[in-house]
DNA sequence: ATGGCTTTATGCTAAAGA
């Protein structure tokens, strides 16, 4: 087997596409309960066959597993009663190695889980909203990052390739919402919350979705509320971030607008990472 | 048209989301 090449060119473009087997597809969705949304993520995986989906926000203490099995997928999953809750879909069997971020033994909320998947750390979280910010849910949420953080840089480290994503419930630029004066104040968009971002982002990592797309509206949210979908009034705040030798393998990253469009949706809508 | 949402829960109002 040969070497794995760092550069473009003739030759790396040959093996990059002889070797198909490592082509990757791998989603985020943050479906807002799961019991509500099974239908949806059923007909969304049916038509995008992704090889992972990391979804958010499960809403519930139990996942079902068994209604994914027709579609070829494995579920690992942590849950918690009423709120939070992460579930990864694989096309094989994985063993989790955690189900909870480091640093604080006395944190239950269910927002982690990280797989080993051929190789490759794969990320699932769930950040804290953090709102109100002048109750302690948003110091949480800082200190939650700062561990998040803290975790990656030990990844950095040991030079493990890793793919982060999820919902960060965080709008990391002016571009990334509608109007920035109307979050100016918010969790999502306060100061902090975008250091602690780019905190994480100077270890090195990719925002996979920036690669290739600089638009203005790239959303992958839309409150329930006041026509903000019709009116596209969106924020982008679910993410991909990628070690440095995933980045190189990047093919795409699109946001899928479609199922944001359905009857009953979620209020977010997947995103989708390409790898080769 | 100046208000307009969705989900969960020892539920029937409250809390959370973003």
């Amino acid at each position: 087997m040969h070497e794995r090449r760092r550069y473009a060119g003739t030759e790396t473009k040959t093996l990059l596409t002889t070797r198909k087997t490592r082509d990757m597809k791998i989603a985020i969705w943050n479906v807002n309960s799961i019991k509500a949304r099974l239908d949806h993520v059923l007909q969304w995986l049916g038509d995008a066959r992704p090889d992972v989906l990391m979804i958010q926000e499960l809403k519930g203490l139990e996942f079902p597993a068994a209604a994914f099995t027709p579609l070829g997928y494995h579920a690992t999953f942590v849950g918690q009663k009423t709120y939070n809750g992460v579930a990864t879909l694989t096309r094989t069997p994985v063993t989790p190695l955690l189900e909870r971020l480091p640093g604080d033994d006395s944190d239950e909320q269910a927002r982690y889980l990280e797989i080993d998947y051929n190789g490759t750390r794969l990320i699932n979280i769930y950040a804290p909203n953090g709102n109100p910010v002048d109750s302690e849910k948003y110091p949480y949420k800082l200190a939650w990052l700062e561990r998040l953080r803290l975790h990656v840089a030990g990844l950095r480290a040991k030079a493990l390739p890793f793919i982060i994503g999820g919902d960060f419930n965080i709008i990391p630029d002016d571009r990334d919402c509608y109007d920035p004066k109307v979050w100016q104040d918010d969790a999502l968009f306060r100061l902090e919350s975008r250091q602690q971002f780019r905190a994480l982002m100077n270890l090195g990592l990719t925002d996979a979705l920036r690669v290739n797309n600089q638009s203005d509206g790239a959303y992958t949210f839309w409150d329930y509320q006041a026509g903000a979908w019709p009116q596209n009034k969106g924020i982008r705040i679910d993410h991909f971030l990628l070690s440095p030798d995933i980045a190189d393998r990047l093919q795409a990253c699109v946001i899928d607008k479609t199922p944001r469009g359905w009857d009953k949706a979620s209020d977010h809508t997947p995103v989708v990472l390409e790898i080769t």
